[in-house]
DNA sequence: TATGAATGAGCTTTCATTCAT
DNA sequence: GATGAATGAAAGCTCATTCAT
């Protein structure tokens, strides 16, 4: 693709993540997609072989967008303090929440969906990501840091907690002066550690 | 409506329900409700007066059957121990998850929903039903018994982890003997308690 | 049919008039019929064959209320001045356009409408009530008071101008007082006398 | 829209003024039209944004047409000679009729259905039409040269008269020879001077 | 007499997708 | 690359009508 295709590629990424914002993933039509963007409905199918590789194709930019966020603040800053490694992933992940809203709203929307359930090929990207986490989590428990109980409830716990967090605080149910990251961090610290 | 139909309108609340079960509730048509059933698809517009009647009643049928579980095992075990008192209801809770495991599917699933979010009036079933827990929250916190935090992250925490876990059992991915409520209690526990 | 259901009969004729009244003759459903009487749909086809028969019924009510009350008024004063005559026929359906606003309406629709042009038995009442103003305009033609001209344009002008003007005192466009009916009654005897 | 798509676009107008010439505005569905011009129905859709914008550009159109039909013959010939503008707009208006004697039916048929009265924006060129009769009218009132009434009888008396004239020598009652325009005419002169 | 239940046909509308240009 | 045109399928909903009770 050259660029200003690139360029409508992107914008109908950006256009149908907003669309799965504001409403169900089922409920985002291609057609609305197109008119947001102010193109033609078939020209979508340029960029995209149908509408489940758009869902897909939006599910796996943004996991890769948070990915990288998440390695780059992390990687940078190697320790052997695990405790002290899993305190700064959840900093940084509040942190991508905060930022891109949206982003994390998308992820889980599209994750829950039926229409990714079913899907042919599931993202590559997010395997690769979660298998990160999961071997985290595996050598928290392993060590002894951590409960040693099945990772998916300790990992649901993380992610469910820190996303209504980020999305209560840009709701404005409440400040982040009313409920400091470090309360909630520390919430999840209960639950999770040993 | 009277006795023959009463059987009808549970078998159409029934199959919505298997229905929302399996994919998102956007994706659940009347089409679909009335093939399950077997009457044709006007035949359901005797029972509700449209599309978000139906998924409306849905709810509000689910979530009574939860509260009246709930409250009958809970208001019948009456006790001054405001501990005991939360730990009888997340037992309670995993109880009715694990016999109506499609019930918190669906409740959650519409609960989600855009539909249900921009519906004329939400169910008052509901609201109740959330009232009596947020009031029996606000008092752990009064007392200092739960962490003074926002009482929806100790929501999200209690809820989640105890679906998640029912629909681990459910699915097999391992067996009560691997992974004892207690533990799952515990680390409820540990996360909302002071 | 016995007293009740005569009741009953009566109510179902009157609300199709009043929904004819506010919408298209083809708007108009048993459905919403049945609803404003307070009955079951089905229980309106106690009292009609089908929906044409419903259509067709109320125009002949309304055909024979009209005819029933221009009659009354003027066979019980005979004249043997033709153009007196005419003059109170004009003023009669005037006071029924007053009296019976909806009926006028009515009519001229039901007149209009597919339906009723394609009805198998077309109403008795109808060809027996215009066959005496056709005879009367005949009448009028073939003794030199009326133009020499085909009749429907004299009844034309008589019904539409009639109906025009009860219409617009009706709807509050002006008052008798601003156009009395005397200067309507001219206007048509202008255009219909030699 | 491209050349291609204005001969659809002028099939599908002119089939539904063929359907709403042959039942009620209310009967004519999207259905029925497509099938006529030999299209899928979702086509319609394609060409106009719903049902209603499909009968009010019908309309539009048919007004637009009728509208430039008589200025392009009256205001050619500009007299100071009220009254033979008068009489010759009647003309005019009749050539109208006799040549499109759909155009008329359905003009009046849209004007009157429950459709168009509640439709949210109507038609500008019926308002610009209208005004120039009106703005006749009142000229006509002011100099002395009609009666003296609400101009709304007037107008009826002119356009149902004509109208029906048309019908009439269109549905084989009479000839012109039986009835020249002249003594139709002559008719609404009588109706409407002072 | 009355009604609840049921249905098939029809309606308007939106959708995902394809194809010729 | 891009678009207009086209379509079959499916959606939600209303309708006239029938029938057993």
């Amino acid at each position: 693709m050259k660029k200003k295709s690139q360029l409508k590629y992107e914008q109908i990424l950006a256009e149908t993540v907003n669309l799965i914002n504001e409403k169900d993933v089922a409920m985002v039509s291609t057609n609305q997609v197109a008119k947001k963007v102010g193109i033609s409905q078939s020209n979508i199918y340029i960029y995209f072989k149908n509408r489940d590789d758009l869902i897909s194709q939006v599910f796996t930019t943004e996991v890769n967008k948070m990915s990288a966020f998440v390695i780059e603040r992390i990687e940078t800053r190697p320790t052997d303090n695990l405790k002290a490694k899993f305190e700064l992933t959840f900093t940084v992940l509040f942190q991508y929440a905060l930022k891109f809203p949206k982003s994390m709203t998308v992820i889980q929307k599209i994750l829950q969906s039926y229409a990714y359930t079913h899907m042919q090929d599931q993202s590559a990207a997010y395997s690769k990501a979660n298998g990160m986490l999961v071997a985290s989590l595996d050598a928290g428990i392993a060590t002894g840091l951590l409960k040693p109980i099945d990772r998916t409830l300790l990992q649901n716990i993380i992610f469910s907690t820190i996303k209504l967090h980020a999305d209560n605080l840009h709701r404005g149910r409440y400040t982040e002066r009313d409920v400091p990251f470090d309360q909630v961090a520390a919430m999840i610290w209960d639950a999770i550690s040993a």
